[in-house]
DNA sequence: TGTTAGCACTCAATACAAGTGAGTGCTAAC
DNA sequence: GTTAGCACTCACTTGTATTGAGTGCTAACA
């Protein structure tokens, strides 16, 4: 267990360290006013929390840094619930002032204004399609093989896709179909839509379209739901310049998991709340220097999606985290006021 | 002017670095086989070409190193027409067997094949959406006040807009509206939509179609067509790979030009055939130590887009040069195929 | 006259030694 | 329990010497 003072001098480590990038040493602790002690005690402080595992040295005669373990107590049990300063709010709240009508487009700018913010690389999920609910559906003949289906869901997303018809339909069929999906169809999870389509569409289209085994079909190979989000990412290149990456090799690494990796696979896991993932916490190895902060956010009570800051280890927890809580909050309120109480 | 024992060195000289990346000395030259001169004469002929700029010196008792002069007319006059590897070839085809149907994918595969083959990057604009022709127009009321419109242009490219209905509009005068607007649009280039609108449209509008006024208002607001075309990266980060760039300071820069910068603009700009920017004479400061190959693709005999290749000076010209060159025209015979004759 | 051998010279890169400073651990005194 | 003192460690810097690849120049050669 650490006594209170452990806990000071754990805390100041971590936080010179995170503002100063330089190991700390005993000295300047004891310079510094809320540790009235002198180097040699702070020496046997450090030594213990050294020993327990929530600081250790670069080096034999280096000052100390904080471990993975010691910056996990920090952001478990020593982060100040700090509260966000008021230029932040302002800044945030421009994010909401412009037109909400796109949500993707809300979700962009999310990203581009909490990388400005931060310095850090921001990724932003969603909102989930797969989640949401077809509002309509129509589909337009392009030629006699071809036709376009758009699908437009509840909260705005519009999704195109080529469809490839067997033989020409004349636009009459083609409207007594489309017209028979959005009675059927609307307000179905885009996840169901296949199933229900047999299940609920094929009866109907029995008696009234012609050929409808056919159509049926084409319209179950060519009407499924793109399984991948979107993934939105401000200030790609933040995370270049931050003095913990001075070297090459980590760059690239870290660089190509930004353009290729799977982030999504990693910040989509996060349900709910507020998660911190410190070095090798991340699986990946390319990441093992770096901390991830997430958030969701929600229409009403069902998250729809995930806000993340990814940053170097010695991330401003305090500030990223007050941040990304103040954000998602008034994100969920904006879109449960925009998508759910206006109807 | 060269002699052709001095353009026979320039050669080797330029192939040489290309290869190694190592400033090339007399006595390396020396010894090939092509060269049958002694390093003392070498050095005399070495000592001509700096004196023209042709080949420089990192430093007073270095191996020479190719001038961007030399890099220009090795690219001019020495660059063998190399015609490009069997295998490379197979590997292009890839792209041409699978089915051709949306051009944007297309696009997006040419641009990581490249990549992948040159280990540099790859940009590939286009197709120009403002060049396109309207094929099909739609619009899918969704509420009172808000409804959709789907453009779809010969290339196949659909285009989404959210539009913005002043009063409630039934159904029915919603559709007279979208067969005029075919009727009238169609092939009409994407770019001249807007002044057609009210040209043509207008009249037609005033007879048949309630409070045409406020109608047309709210297509030419917003039925604009997005400026910016497109652009498809490949292998972003390869050129993070190539050891000409051990600098981190380079690093950033590039990468913050190739995530933020206007290479749009940049590339868009060289029309038609083959074009090579070497070093400086890309005015963008970070891209001075790179140069960028572009070709241009066409359906018929109307340039729709630009092919460009991103790599160090010290980059392979003869081989990327060869690969945009048939991958170009192959690009272009496949799509005029497929969006002239076809029709 | 063009080519080559020889030589002195330059410079980046590497290795090594010495000095400095920030930091540590330990012990003994307060 | 706290602190002063001391010996020690190690990264970093500075200076010096060595090496090797390469050059320019000159004189000799074919």
């Amino acid at each position: 267990m650490l006594t209170q003072r452990q806990l000071n001098i754990l805390q100041i480590i971590i936080d010179d360290f995170i503002s100063t990038n330089e190991p700390v040493g005993s000295r300047s602790l004891s310079k510094k006013a809320e540790i009235p002690y002198s180097p040699a005690t702070i020496r046997n402080e450090m030594a213990d929390l050294e020993e327990m595992g929530y600081i250790e040295k670069t080096h034999i005669s280096s000052g100390r840094v904080p471990s993975e373990k010691g910056y996990r107590y920090y952001v478990d049990h020593l982060l100040a619930p700090q509260n966000i300063q008021q230029e932040d709010v302002q800044k945030l709240k421009t994010v909401f002032e412009e037109r909400l009508i796109e949500l993707e487009q809300i979700v962009q700018n999310s990203a581009r204004i909490l990388s400005e913010m931060t310095n850090y690389t921001a990724i932003v999920l969603g909102p989930a399609v797969h989640d949401n609910h077809l509002r309509k559906i129509q589909i337009m003949p392009l030629d006699k093989k071809t036709a376009v289906a758009v699908i437009v869901t509840d909260t705005g997303h519009i999704e195109n896709k080529m469809i490839y018809l067997q033989d020409g339909y004349d636009s009459a069929e083609i409207e007594k179909m489309v017209s028979i999906l959005n009675e059927r169809l609307q307000g179905v999870p885009l996840t169901q839509i296949h199933s229900k389509l047999r299940q609920e569409v094929g009866n109907i289209f029995k008696e009234r379209v012609q050929d409808y085994d056919q159509v049926l079909g084409m319209l179950e190979r060519d009407l499924y739901v793109p399984s991948k989000e979107k993934v939105f990412y401000g200030g790609k290149t933040n995370i270049l310049s931050q003095p913990d990456f001075n070297d090459i090799g980590k760059i690239r690494m870290l660089m190509q998991v930004i353009e290729e990796g799977n982030l999504y696979e990693m910040i989509a896991k996060n349900k709910g709340g507020i998660n911190v993932k410190i070095g090798t916490e991340n699986e990946n190895l390319a990441l093992n220097d770096c901390s991830i902060v997430t958030a969701t956010y929600s229409i009403g009570d069902q998250n729809i999606g995930t806000i993340a800051i990814l940053g170097p280890t010695r991330m401003e927890y305090a500030r990223v985290i007050g941040l990304l809580k103040y954000f998602s909050n008034h994100l969920s309120k904006s879109l449960t006021d925009l998508y759910l109480e206006e109807r």
